[in-house]
DNA sequence: ATAATTGCAAATTTTTTGCAGGTTC
DNA sequence: GAACCTGCAAAAAATTTGCAATTAT
């Protein structure tokens, strides 16, 4: 169980033994949403309610442990905050990738956010399409 | 009342009162989630179903007359189908404007795409951040 | 004529809340 | 020990469904 103990207390929050669990669930997921999050939960702690899911959720996006990555046409998923990146989401399937932002998406949203006095907070980028696997599975 | 029963027609729907009024609302409001596009509706309409807006969104978004807008620690916003584009979405306001998506990130979205294999469907580009109006409002 | 669409009410699903008891710092 | 957190059960909110009546093509 990693080092969930001092993220969570950087972020001002109790080191419970349901956050913890929590952020692991969402590590080894990668990106889940709060059924697959619960359902992983259970697994290693049977007794943790759902209720104590979205409560934390709630407070470890705010605390900015955790990101929100919403998806059109599903529920939106979690992940732990990280460098920032973009999402290749498989339509097929559902699949969630993360993809290095590269400097010129960077430099480039910038400059837009900038030209409209925006000040730029944060960048979700997600494209949908077909995944490699899925393309396979089709072709046959 | 435009021609929404052509739009509607193209993508293979019957043009009915009740979804060209939605549209209406919809191109009015510019983005709008289920509730907005409700209220709106029931200015003029008042017996239209909360049903059938959800029954018509859903059905529209299938057809790509709409597109869904799912946004952070909100309910999915819905927009008419248009050129692509991004968006800057206020946390403070939820105001969500459009940007042009210029060939800078466009070429460089497929290029990603392709290196993973990954059959490239859609784009959704949303930045987060403070409005301009919202910045004035906060300097006082 | 017929196939699709509507509105209603009910059902389901998802999320939030209040509070008593337990835990962390 | 003070403030915070959890689990439960209940409430509220959001979305979906079934079906009889209506409407578009």
């Amino acid at each position: 169980m990693k080092n969930y103990a001092e993220l969570l207390k950087e972020h001002g929050l109790k080191a419970t033994f349901q956050r913890m669990t929590i952020l692991a669930a969402i590590h080894e997921l990668g990106h889940a949403d709060v059924d697959e999050i619960y359902s992983k939960v259970l697994e290693t702690h049977p007794t943790l309610s759902l209720a104590t899911v979205y409560k934390n959720i709630i407070t470890m996006v705010e605390e900015r442990v955790l990101v929100e990555v919403p998806i059109a046409g599903k529920k939106s998923k979690y992940e732990l905050r990280k460098e920032e990146h973009l999402h290749l989401i498989c339509v097929e399937c559902g699949s969630v990738v993360d993809k290095e932002m590269d400097s010129v998406i960077a430099r480039d949203t910038q400059e837009i956010a900038r030209h409209s006095s925006f000040q730029l907070r944060e960048r979700q980028m997600n494209l949908y399409g077909i995944c490699d696997k899925c393309q396979m599975a089709e072709a046959s």
